[in-house]
DNA sequence: CGATCTTGGTTCAAGTTTGAAGCAAACCTA
DNA sequence: TAGGTTTGCTTCAAACTTGAACCAAGATCG
């Protein structure tokens, strides 16, 4: 089958797009750079655990849910512990297992920078965006997402039982299911 | 003043953001490293080059279409070059300047590894929205992006007489006003 | 003109990311 | 329960990015 192209609708907005995207993370980068000392994606290893049960997640849990690899979250913890903003702890019940667990200091270094944080993706972008858009942002972006984890449908490799990441206990026992 | 913090459903807008546009660049990423090999930021240098008109732009011009820093597209245009899709030439009207120029083996990549590019933005992305939110994605990222390129609103630093970027003449001789 | 400022580009070191290995602890399964 | 597979995580080198210098060539202004 001959390529379908994009449109020019779709030219427009996959172009608008990539700009919009490379300006917010440099935007959001340089920010959090300039108040924290560390790039966005550390600043978001923080958040999650500050809000994880007993701050503290397992290291693919945290990877899953912040979309990267195993390898660089490792970057980013080992950078962070020695920072003193995280802990490692071996997890009880998997000794393959390491959880992330975020300090006091940590937890500080978020408290205090969370307001810039929170004033910059304000003022890049919710600001600029009406309620409906908003929402629409939402729906196209979950659907995005959701579509890019998808266990690669098309192919006839589909027989295998993919079953779901399963343990999301993160650092607690597992559940009796 | 007391922070602003998300509402709701702008926490929810954001996080899903987050997540589909770091799994979308990845996706893109991969793809692109697989069959071209290299990652999508070079494959949009041969693409911006290859529409310019006789196939060339000045290194900054081309920086600011891409919204990256001069240091990094000349990185990017290095390696390039030193595999022959690209060929630097001085630029006659200003000698400061030089012009990144797209070679004939730069096309013929481009031109192999377009369709599949394009596959690639079409099953992520564009397969997964109706046309509505086509233009919704579009509005919302051009008001996004040009909020961000403003000449920082805000403070009263704005008596500097900001003039645009002049010189847009990507290695012609400056126009005639 | 000559001093100064701005613009266009590169360089360099430090920081981050990638992807392929590698290692060890669970988990099968016969 | 031994052998093979999967899962969790790290390591390592190569690739890429950042940001602060740095240099040279235009533009400005007295």
């Amino acid at each position: 089958m001959t390529t379908r192209w994009l449109t020019p609708e779709e030219q427009r907005a996959w172009r608008a797009y990539i700009a919009a995207s490379q300006l917010l993370e440099d935007a959001i980068d340089r920010q959090l750079q300039q108040e924290a000392g560390m790039p966005h994606l550390f600043y978001s290893v923080l958040a999650n655990l500050s809000e994880a049960p007993d701050r503290r997640l397992r290291m693919t849990d945290l990877a899953e849910t912040l979309k990267i690899t195993r390898s660089r979250l490792t970057y980013a913890v080992t950078r962070l512990e020695r920072d003193g903003m995280v802990r490692r702890e071996d997890c009880r019940w998997d000794r393959r297992s390491s959880l992330a667990v975020l300090t006091d200091a940590g937890m500080a270094v978020l408290e205090r920078t969370a307001p810039g944080h929170v004033d910059t993706v304000r003022a890049s972008l919710f600001d600029r965006l009406t309620p409906e858009q908003v929402g629409q942002l939402e729906e196209i972006c979950t659907g995005i997402a959701r579509g890019l984890q998808e266990p690669e449908a098309g192919g006839a490799a589909e027989d295998v039982p993919w079953r779901r990441r399963s343990s999301p206990c993160s650092g607690q026992p597992p559940a009796q299911s």
